[in-house]
DNA sequence: TAAAAATACTCGTAAGGTATTTTAT
DNA sequence: ATAAAATACCTTACGAGTATTTTTA
């Protein structure tokens, strides 16, 4: 068997090219390295090396070892990445969200359901949460629509719809519906981490301009005291409260500004989460 | 890092449940396993076993470390033999062949060209052959057609046409051309050894029997000293002249009896090859 | 009392260090 | 003169063995 050290070593010199300097990288010696690389060519009954009296060359066998020795090795690191981060679960539920309305939901409705465990929350991009559910970076993911992956378990969470919030005297205060068409070419005070809503704001109104501000209370305070347009939704009125304050909430009504999210598992663990999917249904009234 | 010594001892823990067991099976005693399996849960930070006095049992952490672990020993395994196998290549041209006619034609030919390596050949199935080349067990494989493969280097090699092999007196054996149909029903001696052409007798005779014989010479006997109808092909006439000895061999008319071989390498030793692909055409003559 | 795991202790091997030599630039 | 690889020799850390204890079935 060639225990890993064989094969750290061996990618090193095969990135530095020359023992010397791959052993200062690796806080070894060069006699050491030079004997390592002796023992892995013995392991394998093959040349690795074009030997020259003061210097060596990897060899065609030897560059194909490197390849397959960083292969492994970066196995071995997703291992141990993976194994602690799958028990670290058993503790906590990471949760990982593409929008943060839902993800405001959960911590408390999953600390009454688990009452000994907590949830942690962070959000981040569709992808990431997929590659993130698959090793166990994420317990739970909140996605904007079904998984098509038959590893992952997906079932609909709640639905959010985007209002625009607006000061009373904006022009358009008293319309029943918006459309982004409509003010699009406006600029927006917009929470940073929006997720996925940024997406569907920037795209369609390609011609507005959006302040971000990373905290949240900064824009209910700069939305309360100017007249720029906000967001809000019907979940986001139910933690910040504070936007209904002399401001209007419009729904927009294009098809874009309705999101039913869906919160999902691996399939293996369906089941340690069956009470909470159980009880998703009470999220209906959004 | 993790050495492999522990990973193969906690896998032998998963195959065999208990510390005593796994360690007969990997030669080694209770304890030194006992303090392997501690040493791992160091270096993972982790726990992997539920621990009661005297038994362990692998926990949720332990049973995914333990995969994990298959999948790193497996890659090890693989690594080492692709090596040896890749080693080898540099002394001999392991050629595999999905039938013998082509096959033949080759060895003799690359020892013109290449003064100094001598080739094996190996009959074997198509997937194998491809299977073989990407891990090196062969350097050149020959296909009934160009391999669908981006890393994969296809080039028109020779065109084989089966014949069916008939003693003069055989009431077919004055037509031009015959059709699997026409000898349908009628039972043929036939080399074991025939790759896929088996295949494709068998499915165009499904109502025939193929008595097979391991000896080559033994086919040609029994063909030459009987009435059975056997195959032969503008290929193989060439190094077994003794089929034309009293008997008549006439063209399959199907368009199944006639294949169209490749000659398929690795992209990247294409160059090695270069000599050799670029002398192909001179088997257009058959 | 049989069987399994853990611990204390011991030993031998081999990983890794230092010093030095050889060779090439 | 410098820099790289190899070899001889030495040290030591740790992998693995033996003996023993503890616990449960």
């Amino acid at each position: 068997m060639i225990e890993l050290y064989l094969l750290e070593n061996l990618y090193a010199v095969y990135e530095h090219k020359t023992l010397t300097l791959a052993a200062e990288k690796l806080h070894l010696t060069q006699p050491s390295l030079s004997r390592s690389m002796q023992k892995l060519e013995g392991i394998l009954g093959v040349s690795l090396f074009d030997r020259q009296k003061n210097r060596i060359i990897l060899n065609e066998n030897g560059v194909l070892a490197a390849k397959y020795a960083k292969k492994i090795l970066d196995s071995e690191k997703e291992m141990i990445e993976s194994i602690r981060a799958f028990d670290l679960q058993n503790q906590t539920i990471p949760i990982g969200s593409c929008a943060p309305g839902p993800l405001y939901l959960l911590p408390s409705h999953i600390s009454k359901l688990y009452p000994d465990t907590k949830a942690t929350s962070c959000m981040d991009t569709v992808e990431n949460l997929i590659k993130g559910l698959k090793n166990y970076t994420f317990s739970l993911i909140i996605m904007p629509k079904p998984v098509e992956d038959e590893k992952i378990f997906s079932a609909k969470f709640v639905t959010e719809k985007l209002n625009i919030n607006l000061s009373l005297n904006h022009p358009l205060a008293n319309q029943e519906a918006i459309s982004f068409k409509e003010v699009d070419g406006q600029n927006f005070i917009m929470y940073d981490k929006v997720g996925i809503w940024e997406d569907i704001v920037r795209k369609n109104m390609p011609n507005s301009r959006f302040f971000t501000q990373n905290d949240l209370d900064a824009v209910g305070e700069i939305a309360r005291s100017s007249n720029f347009p906000a967001f809000s939704s019907n979940i986001s009125l139910n933690f910040e409260p504070s936007r209904l304050e002399n401001r209007i909430n419009i729904l927009f009504s294009d098809s874009d500004a309705t999101i039913t999210f869906y919160l999902c598992c691996l399939l293996k663990s369906r089941k340690k989460f069956e009470k909470l999917f159980d009880s998703l249904d009470i999220f209906s009234k959004y």
